[in-house]
Formats: structure tokens, sequence, C-alpha cells
DNA sequence: AGACAAGATGACGTTTACGTAAAGAGAACG
DNA sequence: CGTTCTCTTTACGTAAACGTCATCTTGTCT
């Protein structure tokens, strides 16, 4: 099995995150490095997780709401009632993440015709100053 | 003109936000409403400014980022140079609103995914349950 | 054995984005 | 004229997500 186990330094150095920041998941339970004596040790487990978790936050998530998110991605031992409201949980999100991506896609589209204007105001206002030589 | 203007309870109601969180905005030169003795009057470019802040928020932006990104929107009696420098803001944003799309759309697909695993599980323990019986 | 480095554990500090309570000004109403 | 709203300013409070010491263990090197 791959159960090849990072240090916490390690960790830190591949996702370009503190020691504060693993600990502070951890003691949010978005993360669950085993222990070495008192040494944490953060398993394939916690990178996926630790992954997902750094994704979520780009998108404007709360540590919360990733957590709950994260349950579906690890349901290892949960009973079914708890699976699917774990479902349901997603659901919204992902109807939430479709509206996102929506309003993004408008967004953008407007940034950039907002940007073709000023463009213009400038190539313009740059031709005024040339004729003024 | 369409000069007119909102109390702040019209722009609450309007936008569902409350006054404080308007009148932080202004300190915090995201509006700029004017006033009639010492109430506060907003514009129809406040109204504006304030669907892009909202919007702004929804993409997780802070609020300087977004104060930024408003200049482009509101070139009214900008420098050339001034404006060139917020074109090279919302250059950087758009490659990161573009990005951040991506991104989602992988995020959406991913979590699309996990839901049909979860839900496999869940009929699949449905049969055995209904086998039991 | 001594020293150094890495990691752990509190505990207080910081920033962002407001919430909330206190106190006063001005119009409006009975 | 007193009361009731609506709005204002000022100021302290708060939740989230860590940053930043200070202090303590522990393994490791010499």
């Amino acid at each position: 099995m791959t159960e090849e186990t990072m240090t916490i330094r390690e960790m830190c150095d591949a996702f370009d995150v503190t020691p504060r920041t693993l600990r502070f998941y951890e003691a949010k339970e978005l993360l669950f490095p085993i222990r070495d004596g008192q040494k944490r040790l953060f398993t394939r487990r916690d990178r996926g997780r630790l992954k997902l978790i750094l994704r979520g936050k780009r998108f404007g998530f709360s540590l919360e709401e990733i957590r709950q998110l994260l349950d579906l991605y690890s349901p290892g031992d949960r009973q079914a009632m708890q699976l699917a409201a774990t479902l349901d949980v997603a659901r919204e999100r992902l109807v939430d993440m479709e509206r996102r991506r929506t309003e993004l896609t408008q967004a953008i589209d407007d940034l950039k015709n907002q940007m073709d204007i000023v463009e213009d105001m400038l190539s313009s206002a740059g031709r005024v100053r040339d004729a003024a030589e």
C-alpha cells in the first residue's frame, strides 16, 4: 500500500501552507493525522482532503462548508442515513457551484466588455495627444 | 435624467443588506452617496457599484480587490496613467477569474462523480437491506 | 553530556467585514 | 409640544482563519 506518510514540514512544503494552518485544520476536524509519539504524520487521505480544502477555499467556501463536503469524499464508515444527509448537502453545494459558474461567466464577459471600452478611451486619448504634438 | 436617488432603507430593501453595510462600504470608499442634510442619498451610480460589489463578494473577492475593479467601471475623471494601471489590475483579475472558472468546472465534475459513487453505495446497501427482509 | 533542530502546546494578537448598542439630530404626526 | 420614526455618528464587540510569540519535548549530532 502507499502508506507513505509525511511530516508536517513536508506537507507545508508540498502544499505551501504553514504548520499553524495544518494544526488549525486538525483542530477543526478537517484533517486527522496519525501520531508517532507526539509528532503528526499525514497520510494519503490527509493529502487528498487538504487538496480539496485548498480548492474549496479558492472558491470562497468557509471551512465549515468544506468540512461537510469532505464527508462526502470520505464516506468510510458512515451509516446510510448520514450518507443520505451528506448527499443532500452535496446537492445544495452543487447547485450553488453551478449558479456561481454561470454568474462568473457573466462577470467575465462584463469585465471584458468594460476593458474594451476603457482601452478605446485610452487609444482615442492617445490620438488626441499625438495630434497635439 | 434618471436622477432618481434612494434612501438608505430603500437601498437595504432593494439589495438585502443592512444600513451598517452601506455605511461601511462608504467608509471604505466603495460607494459615494450624496447628502441631503445629514441623510445619505444613493444615486444610480451607487446602485450599479453595489451590484458589482455584491457580485464580487460572491466570488470571494475582498472588498479591497473589488474597490480596485470598481475604478474600471467608473473611469470618470481618471488620467490616462491611472486608467492604464487600472487596466493592468483588471487583466490580472480576468486571468484569475478565468482560472477560477476552469477550476470550478473541474470541481463540479469531481463532485458529480463522487455523488454518483455515494448514490451507488446507497442503492446497493438498499438492495442488501431489502434482501434481508 | 551538551547543543541544536523540528515539532508540540498554549495563549494572545491581527485582519476582514460587518453586528450591535448608545446617544443625538430632524422631520412628522396627533 | 411631546412622541415617534428614521437616520446619523461613535464606539466597542464578534466570528473566521490564521499569525506570532513563549515555553517544552524529543530525536540527533558531535
